[in-house]
DNA sequence: CACATCACG
DNA sequence: GACGTACGTGATGTGC
């Protein structure tokens, strides 16, 4: 006979949380309630197929919002203290947990776990099956009328039936109701009746029989306090008896068929228990998969396997047109707990795009297309019979907004700020891009067309087979539904189906930490940076525009006149011909293209040589070359770039550009607005604050270097860190024995180098120095800090063995060309695997603190400082003037200590604040 | 679209 | 023994 088991999960929790010690992850997380929790079903799973064990088991979850109880009596549970802190975070990883024993976890709006439990154990009564209820509240003891229903009490292992609610509360269960109506709940809320107990609900009851005729009887009782009571509170008491009815008839959200229990699902247990390091728990799983195993215990658990999906079957889509079909799919959404969503929308750009569609994705070949926006270009044309957005968004909202539902999209940034702009925010989330680059970086690119060949070996609909190309191009909008259903409901349906891949590979290969602690958390971050934009100011800009282009047409005429002749200066080509061929200047390099190069250094050399003939013209071709690009890339792009709506310029976060974990920035690129000349600098004056506001810049001091003491463990430069000293000087000192302008600025360029990978041809162009001469610095180095060198060699062995380095958060970079035959090539990724560590490391730093700037910009009363910019090793903010002082303490704090507590580290981070009506001035 | 150049950390 | 030289990015203009 079927044996359903019900565990009271809410329950669950808040027992387990105050009976277990406060353990922590290797993330940092509270997950003691987390782990007593994941104990207690997996010893409930074991008993499958023994006597009395289950057959059926599901967790019932309280729903934190208001239920028909609140309706009857607003104070109902209002005295309930909040979750505590430390155990809110852990209601989403129990929820995980349930569902890594693929078991359902069940939760209904309005409705209380008991309500659910109730309606269960009533329908599977109806079935002639067996319940056992796990939990131990004496709400539930109710359920105890049929002799085929008991209780079980976990934490004590111990069996409840009928006999103890009477021992317990002196009735059996089918007067226990009443009881409890009686005699209130303080916990609960529940009044009952003043003076009233245990001990005299049972007696009450036992005589008269129910609440209704305790009341009854009551002006005959004799007369005292519990007269009086029983008459004043008589409608409370009628009150109470409702609230402690539990209603039995609530609408299924699962089938009971749905609750088969199938033993202990290995893989998805695997990724969550490695997730939160539940080693015993591993072990154990490690021997229950296999019984004798050889080896260490990793060697012996199977990678998780990829899921064997069917094929993708672009004819299997739904487009939902009907309110009906939409409240069906977010049904099922919530029922199951995760979704894929993607957005489709009129233009690239997330900040002016209007969203067009919606696309939902449940199941490999489950998904739906939402059109929102389709047609309407031509005002005569028939618009497609489609869901009002309005009325469609005011639907998805609660979903997508909703605790319990996992939100999965594919670069979802992109999402959240176009969502965003509705009015909606995605919470919680995944997404696979971060995924993909967390686990694969280095390997290949991480766009959902080139996965999908990876992984799924599908060939996704290229985006310009729907929307053409050219000027025909047509907006999303513009596209037919059937089309557009196999293509967004396609994005949805590969989405869902890297989940699948992804999620138990993360935990596998140990990117849960890079994941979870600084990537995913900080998608949401981005995307608010995003929003905010910043203000440029136009008029500026078209000022110094116009002074360039001045500049730039004398320079031009004066070029021109020592060449004799016109040409197009912008052309490498045709200037390296000018100067090498026609001017006769000598040392001219051809590449391998086989045109002169004309870069910087080659134009600098000339002009060092005071005879050389081209000397004037080169310096006025360099002047010319900046005031040029400062034109084109600065003044004129921006202006450009300013968004009408909001009157500020968003740039476009990349989380997977950079392969050693950095963001990029495009659209434009604002981690590269000129600093480092005068001229460049005025650009920088052109981002300012809104009045009454400042812009204040936060930087990093050293970041590199510090990171380098640090993890090449060179405890001279630590030293140095901790003191304050200045660290080229200090450099100076070691190398060349003393202090002047020349050995500090080799000494910063020999730093630097050491954290590139350093080369003696590299270094000795850098410092106008022979090889040789190169190497013998580059040895006195290694001399001088240890450690150096065995970072460089161990961070070179390890990563030719794995194939990848990683950062201190474990974040990995592959470099797969490490054993290329090319030595040239492999010398270049060796390079660059001696600087990903601690550029990533960086990187990993950086994105915690941001991550956690704005919860601790709140905490600090300062809901207006915004954060709006990153700039590798800066963080740029915009807020009141009167919030600088307040804020700048926050902000210095954040920073300094965002490696911890997960990384500490040897040396102190050192962080630089300046403020000003411009980002200028506030350097 | 490839290349050279140059803006940033 | 030759190779070609610092790591990581993105935008622009030229020229094919």
């Amino acid at each position: 006979m079927p044996h359903l088991y019900l565990v009271d999960g809410s329950s669950y929790i808040f027992r387990a949380y105050h009976r277990l010690p406060p353990l922590t992850n290797q993330h940092g997380e509270p997950v003691g309630a987390v782990y007593g929790y994941t104990t207690m079903l997996w010893k409930l799973a074991d008993q499958l197929h023994k006597a009395d064990g289950p057959t059926h088991l599901a967790v019932i979850l309280d729903k934190a919002e208001e239920t028909f109880r609140n309706a009857m009596y607003d104070q109902y549970k209002a005295n309930r203290p909040p979750a505590p802190e430390d155990l809110v975070p852990q209601f989403p990883m129990i929820r995980d947990a349930t569902r890594a024993f693929s078991l359902p976890c069940i939760e209904e709006i309005g409705w209380e776990a008991d309500d659910l439990i109730a309606s269960y154990t009533r329908a599977a009564l109806a079935q002639g099956w067996q319940v056992t209820i796990v939990s131990s509240d004496k709400d539930l003891m109710q359920l105890m009328t049929d002799p085929a229903v008991d209780m079980l009490d976990t934490m004590n292992n111990r069996r409840l039936g009928p006999d103890d609610t009477r021992e317990k509360f002196g009735v059996g269960p089918e007067k226990l109701g009443e009881v409890l109506a009686l005699m209130g709940d303080s916990v609960d809320n529940v009044p009952g009746v003043p003076g009233v107990g245990p001990k005299t609900a049972a007696k009450l009851i036992l005589e008269y029989g129910d609440v209704e005729s305790v009341l009854a009887a009551a002006p005959s009782m004799k007369p005292g306090k519990l007269r009086d009571n029983l008459i004043e509170h008589a409608d409370m008491a009628r009150l109470s008896r409702k609230l402690v009815e539990l209603a039995s008839d609530v609408p299924l959200p699962e089938p009971l068929e749905g609750m088969e229990l199938k033993g202990i699902p290995e893989p998805p247990l695997r990724a969550f228990l490695a997730h939160h390091g539940f080693k015993s728990l591993l072990a154990r799983l490690s021997a229950a998969a296999d019984p004798a195993p050889a080896g260490p215990a990793e060697a012996a658990a199977p990678a998780p396997a990829a899921p064997e999906d069917p094929p993708c079957d672009l004819d299997a889509y739904e487009t939902v047109v009907t309110e009906d079909a939409l409240d069906r799919w977010i049904a099922e959404a919530r029922h199951q707990g995760w979704v894929a969503v993607d957005t489709e929308t009129s233009a690239l750009d997330a900040m002016q795009a209007d969203l067009v569609g919606v696309s939902l994705g449940l199941a490999p070949n489950r998904a739906c297309y939402i059109p929102l926006g389709h047609g309407g270009t031509d005002m005569f044309a028939e618009k497609p019979v489609q869901l009002d957005r309005g009325a469609a968004l005011a639907k998805l909202k609660p979903l997508l907004e909703d605790p319990a539902v996992l939100k999965i999209g594919h670069n979802l940034k992109y999402d959240l700020i176009v969502l965003g702009r509705h009015g909606v925010r995605v919470a919680p989330y995944d997404d696979t891009i971060v995924m993909s680059f967390d686990l694969d970086a280095g390997l290949h690119g991480h766009g959902m067309d080139e996965l999908a060949k990876e992984h799924l070996g599908h060939q996704c609909i290229a985006f310009k087979e729907v929307v053409g190309t050219g000027k025909n191009q047509l907006g999303f909008h513009e596209v037919d539904l059937k089309t557009a259903t196999r293509y967004a409901a396609e994005d949805a349906d590969v989405t869902l189906r890297f989940w699948r891949r992804f999620k138990p590979r993360l935990a596998w290969e140990g990117a849960t930490r890079v994941y979870e602690m600084v990537d995913r958390p900080l998608v949401q971050v981005l995307a608010d940076m995003e929003s905010a934009g910043i203000k440029v100011d136009a008029g500026a800009l078209a000022r110094l525009s116009d002074d360039f282009s001045k500049q730039i047409a004398a320079l031009e005429e004066e070029i021109h006149g020592l060449a004799g002749f016109k040409f197009t200066i912008g052309s490498p080509k045709q200037l390296g011909d000018v100067l090498f061929d026609k001017m006769g200047i000598k040392g001219g390099r051809k590449g391998k293209s086989g045109v002169y190069s004309t870069d910087v250094n080659e134009l600098e050399r000339i002009a060092a040589d005071k005879d050389s003939p081209g000397r004037e013209m080169v310096l006025k071709v360099l002047d010319w070359r900046q005031l040029s690009k400062l034109k084109s890339t600065y003044t004129d792009a921006l202006q450009a770039q300013i968004n009408p709506r909001t009157g500020r310029v968003h740039t476009s976060y990349s989380l997977t550009g950079a392969q050693t974990g950095r963001l990029s920035s495009t659209d434009p690129n604002l981690q590269n607005i000129p600093i480092r000349t005068e001229v460049g600098r005025q650009i920088r004056d052109a981002f300012v604050a809104e009045p009454g506001n400042v812009i204040l810049s936060a930087d990093y001091s050293q970041i590199e270097l510090r990171l380098a003491a640090h993890i090449a463990d060179v405890p001279a430069l630590r030293d140095a860190f901790a003191r304050g000293d200045d660290i080229h000087n200090m450099t100076a000192m070691e190398l060349f024995g003393e202090l002047n302008r020349d050995t500090r600025a080799r000494a910063k360029t020999i730093n630097f180098a050491i954290l590139y990978g350093i080369s003696r041809w590299g270094l000795a162009g850098r410092l106008d120095v022979t090889p040789d001469e190169a190497q013998a610095m580059i040895d006195r180095y290694f001399e001088r800090f240890p450690g150096i060198n065995r970072y460089i060699a161990d961070t070179l062995t390890n990563a030719r063995e794995a194939g990848y380095t990683t950062t201190l958060f474990g974040r990995k970079t592959h470099f797969p060309r490490l054993k290329a035959t090319n030595p040239n090539e492999r010398a270049g990724s060796e390079r660059a695997a001696i600087n990903a560590p601690i550029q990533g490391t960086c990187a990993d730093i950086i994105k915690r603190a941001m991550a956690r700037m704005g919860p601790a910009l709140l905490d600090a009363g300062l809901p207006k400082v915004q954060m709006l910019l990153q700039v590798h090793d800066e963080l740029v903010f915009e807020l009141p003037e009167g919030d600088v002082e307040a804020a700048k303490p926050v902000i210095e704090r954040v920073m300094a200590t965002a490696a911890e507590p997960a990384v500490p580290l040897s040396v102190p981070l050192g962080v630089e604040i300046g403020v000003g009506p411009s980002w200028g001035a506030a350097h």
